[in-house]
DNA sequence: TGCGATGTTATCAT
DNA sequence: GATGATAACATCGC
């Protein structure tokens, strides 16, 4: 379910926590084997065990654990929480780091989508994944000149990790909403003003998320089992036959790429 | 009861 | 290169 705001607040909940914490073992209590990308239990155990966390961090939806060599990424996909000191049903359970000093992280995963995965480098994941869109390098000049490069839905560019790495089903309908840009127009057909909105509305609302701690819609926990509380923020997704903030129509419900996709009709104008 | 939907992504066909 | 279908898996709700 997680999406950019989402794994940077696990991020920031964690910090203080696993910060120059060693790991001293993992296990895997409920036996699945593909929670570990590429690899198995024992491969990853002898890559990590006994090293020091030096850093957590984000790229995109990953987190990202550094180690005094190598790093291990985690990605939540879409039920995945990465706990701290919580017990849960053992059989969501995919993964469970010891640390030295007896607490532990729990990789607590129902639909098993979840990976966890150790890198001795960065640089594949980044080089797969586009521009981060907190960063400086996201700027207005960077959307203008590579929107209208392609030719694609809006929402469809948008939740292409290798263009903009971050965004997922919620943030995209809520920015396409701010930025009044229905979600099935092409790419190349947006007007200027409609890419200067939604560069705006990108960076402001994916900064709200995340001092909001994120959206628990069904199963986002974070830390101890707390929360996020974007919830009442959200101005189209979940939002379906409820009325427009802006303009007091009534929020429809759509599929655009395969997926569940709440617009304002008379807001949202499809450019085509 | 059964079916379709759920915040993600990799892969394969066209 | 883009797009669409499908699979990975489990639960919930109509």
């Amino acid at each position: 379910m997680p999406e950019l705001p989402e794994v940077q607040t696990v991020v920031n909940n964690l910090t203080t926590k696993v910060i120059d914490k060693t790991i001293l073992d993992v296990t895997n209590p409920n036996r699945y084997q593909n929670v570990f990308l590429n690899s198995n239990l024992a491969l990853f155990k002898k890559n990590i065990i006994n090293k020091k966390i030096i850093n957590i961090s984000r790229l995109g939806k990953y987190i990202i654990i550094t180690l005094d060599k190598g790093f291990i990424t985690v990605h939540l996909r879409m039920t995945g929480k990465l706990l701290f000191n919580v017990n849960s049903n053992k059989k969501y359970i995919t993964a469970k780091f010891l640390l030295n000093d007896n607490n532990y992280l729990v990789f607590d995963d129902v639909r098993k989508f979840g990976k966890i995965n150790y890198l001795n480098s960065l640089n594949s994941l980044k080089t797969k994944l586009g521009i981060e869109p907190l960063s400086k390098n996201f700027t207005v000049d960077w959307l203008l000149k590579n929107i209208p490069k392609k030719n694609r839905m809006i929402k469809a560019l948008l939740f292409d990790q290798s263009f903009i790495a971050g965004l997922g089903n919620i943030y995209i309908d809520e920015c396409l909403w701010n930025a009044k840009i229905h979600p099935q127009s092409i790419s190349s057909k947006l007007t200027k003003q409609n890419i200067l909105d939604l560069h705006s509305s990108i960076i402001s609302i994916l900064k709200k998320a995340i001092e909001f701690q994120g959206t628990t819609i069904i199963n986002f926990y974070f830390g101890n089992n707390s929360k996020g509380n974007y919830e009442e923020n959200l101005s189209v997704y979940s939002r379906e036959n409820k009325h427009c903030r802006r303009c007091n129509n009534i929020i429809i419900k759509i599929f655009v790429c395969q997926r569940g996709t709440h617009i304002c009709k008379s807001c949202q104008k499809i450019r085509r």
